[in-house]
RNA sequence: GGCCCCGUGGCUCAGUUGGUUAGAGCGUUGGCCUGUCACGCCAAAGGUCGCGGGUUCAAGUCCCGUCGGGGUCGCCA
């Protein structure tokens, strides 16, 4: 039907007869006999001259063919790449008339996103959505091809599996042939890929949709879709030489400059310098160490504590009371007991409702310590390590953090996890950071039973401006470690088979050592096309309540197919 | 489940301390216009102020509840 894109048409193309499909954008009427239509598809707009466009509205389908020619003199539109042409003598031919759409189709109104997502398919006609859509697709294409360069194969694996409650709530999908027993839907292909290592495969990838039914977010959706992969006979950093590759080839693809090699950074360090296992590195705002400083201090809130640690952000020393007790609110909500702020005047001296209590040499090695200068405000907490660290962790992204799209892009591995995050309230055991299949650090291996919670672990994230892109582990491929770390998290023998049966017997077979990773393209995505909300580029995505606005999904079940399930529902709830 | 923000023609918004008949721009419809490009000009249509209740002589405005959207904490091994 066309023989050219609207988007490519230059003055090399003039005198050429040429045939356009795709929507009126917009149309300029001068009377009777000249009017300007706008015919746009998805590479691009063409100016059309037309002697009359009455019959034309917004939105139509048309097939315009003419003759392209220079624009006359002084009409050159610069703000369109096919500004120094125009179609001329065109005849236009309607394919399909349009409703006036229910929000403007440009780019310079922010639309109520439940009015977008009730009309995806008017949404995606924009092209802020057109193009997160092709930088998704090569960013996918990059991805790819960078795995199958490293000799990855990709495989797909069943979307129908057994349920395993641990982690994330699954969906269920009721049996028909077996009425009463369910499915579960993948939170990823994580037992799946480990038996391909099993069976073989070596190095296993797949860009996969997992589904977790837990609350969504500007990061999360039900559905999402995950670089899956898994490789054997390797150490960790064979795996994130791997995923990196991939990663900066996909950057490059969309950004034009290949960035550096992904810095790697421990578990332990990014909480004590960031305050975060996600740090965002593309500010700095350290946390500055104090707990010495205050040995011995007559300060009954900071002589007992076990880490005092201080942030200062640069000249916000003029903060009103409101704005400094809204930030004690949020660090209390972060854990922390209190929050102690002080003002820095000229000359050193600290402003603060606190400086009573401390020595001068105290307040002038507390200004010494944090470099802090006339006007920065200075934050000060004081409590168990972990809870100091990510109280003002979380304070230094309120105060200094840029939204997450704006660059420059700043990728790092966090390593070096801890094995076990916290004990279980019920059962009095450690719970794992990772997923109980997690490799333990070999130099920490025989402390595994004597210090659990000192032990750290195989496991890595990947980090992009404070986003976790993804995360990874080199896996226990032993039956007698598995079977320790099983006894330390409470599992007995027998649960562990009925729990995990069908997944650690193949590992008697000949399991190779092998680790892997699952990395988020949606976030991934985002970020390289400068969104800060993944639903930006994702076709149909859903909104916070799960509901579909356009399709009316999820929707009730009748009673013939919940027969055929055996299903039979509960009275709604009171 | 908690907290915060938002909801006024199709879209984006204004609406004062609670006070007459709720406004604007864009869009839509009709008319005019031969070089516009966010064209311009004239005119018209279009409103359950999300919904329900309450306070009041009087509610878009105040209060309670509810629904929808967004952010966030919990949750996401």
């Amino acid at each position: 039907m066309r023989t050219h894109w609207c988007g490519e048409l230059r003055t090399e193309h003039v005198g050429e007869e040429v045939a356009l499909c795709g929507w009126v954008s917009r149309r300029r009427e001068h009377g009777e006999h000249l009017a300007f239509v706008d015919v746009r598809d998805r590479t691009g707009i063409v100016q059309c001259v037309v002697d009359n466009a009455h019959d034309l509205r917004s939105e139509f389908v048309v097939r315009v063919s003419g003759t392209v020619r220079h624009r006359l003199e002084g009409t050159v539109n610069d703000k369109l790449a096919t500004g120094e042409i125009e179609l001329q003598d065109c005849t236009v031919e309607v394919l399909n008339r349009a409703d006036p759409p229910p929000f403007p189709l440009d780019e310079r109104t922010d639309v109520d996103e439940a009015v977008r997502l009730r009309h995806r398919y008017l949404d995606l006609r924009r092209s802020r959505l057109q193009r997160n859509l092709e930088i998704r697709a090569r960013v996918n294409s990059a991805i790819r091809a960078a795995m199958e360069r490293q000799g990855f194969t990709e495989v797909e694996t069943p979307l129908l599996m057994p349920s395993t409650p641990e982690g994330a709530r699954e969906f269920l999908v009721p049996s028909r042939q077996v009425p009463g027993s369910f499915y579960a839907l993948p939170q990823s292909p994580q037992l799946f890929k480990q038996l391909l290592m099993v069976a073989g495969t070596e190095r296993y990838y797949q860009i996969a949709r997992c589904l977790r039914d837990e609350d969504l977010r500007a990061d999360r959706q039900f559905e999402f879709t995950q670089l899956d992969l898994e490789m054997s006979f390797v150490d960790q950093d064979d795996v994130l030489a791997a995923v990196s590759e991939a990663v900066l080839d996909a950057a490059e693809a969309i950004t034009g400059h290949r960035p550096d090699d992904i810095p790697q950074m421990t578990w332990h360090d990014a909480m004590d310098r960031y305050g975060s296992d996600k740090p965002d590195l593309r500010f700095g705002m350290e946390l500055q160490e104090l707990t010495e400083l205050f040995a011995g201090t007559g300060f009954q809130a900071f002589a007992s504590a076990a880490a005092i640690k201080g942030l200062r952000v640069p000249g916000q020393g003029d903060l009103g009371r409101k704005k400094l007790d809204a930030l004690t609110d949020d660090a209390k909500q972060l854990g922390a007991k209190g929050l102690v702020w002080m003002r820095v005047r000229e000359g050193g001296d600290l402003e603060s409702p606190v400086t009573k209590f401390l020595s001068e040499t105290e307040l002038k090695a507390v200004v010494d310590a944090t470099g802090a200068e006339a006007g920065d405000l200075l934050l000060l907490v004081a409590d168990e390590w972990h809870t100091t660290c990510e109280v003002l962790g979380g304070l230094r992204n309120q105060v200094g953090r840029p939204p997450v799209s704006q660059g420059p892009f700043r990728y790092v591995w966090i390593v070096d996890f801890p094995m076990f995050v916290g004990v279980d309230a019920t059962t009095g055991t450690p719970k794992p950071a990772h997923h109980p299949f997690t490799r333990p650090h070999p130099d920490d291996l025989d402390r595994l039973e004597s210090d659990p919670m000192d032990v750290r672990s195989k496991a890595y994230d990947l980090v992009l401006n404070g986003w976790e892109l993804g995360s990874g582990s080199l896996r226990i491929h032993e039956p007698e470690l598995q079977q320790r770390v099983f006894s330390l998290l409470g599992i007995s023998p027998e649960e562990a088979d009925r729990r995990f049966g069908f997944f650690l017997n193949p590992f008697r077979f000949g399991a190779p050592p092998h680790g892997g990773f699952g990395m988020g393209m949606d976030r991934l995505v985002a970020i390289l096309a400068g969104e800060d909300n993944i639903r930006e580029v994702i076709a149909f995505p859903k909104p916070q309540s799960g509901a579909d606005p356009m399709t009316g999904a999820p929707t009730t079940a009748d009673d013939k197919q919940l027969a055929e399930l055996g299903l039979r529902l509960l009275p709604p709830k009171a």
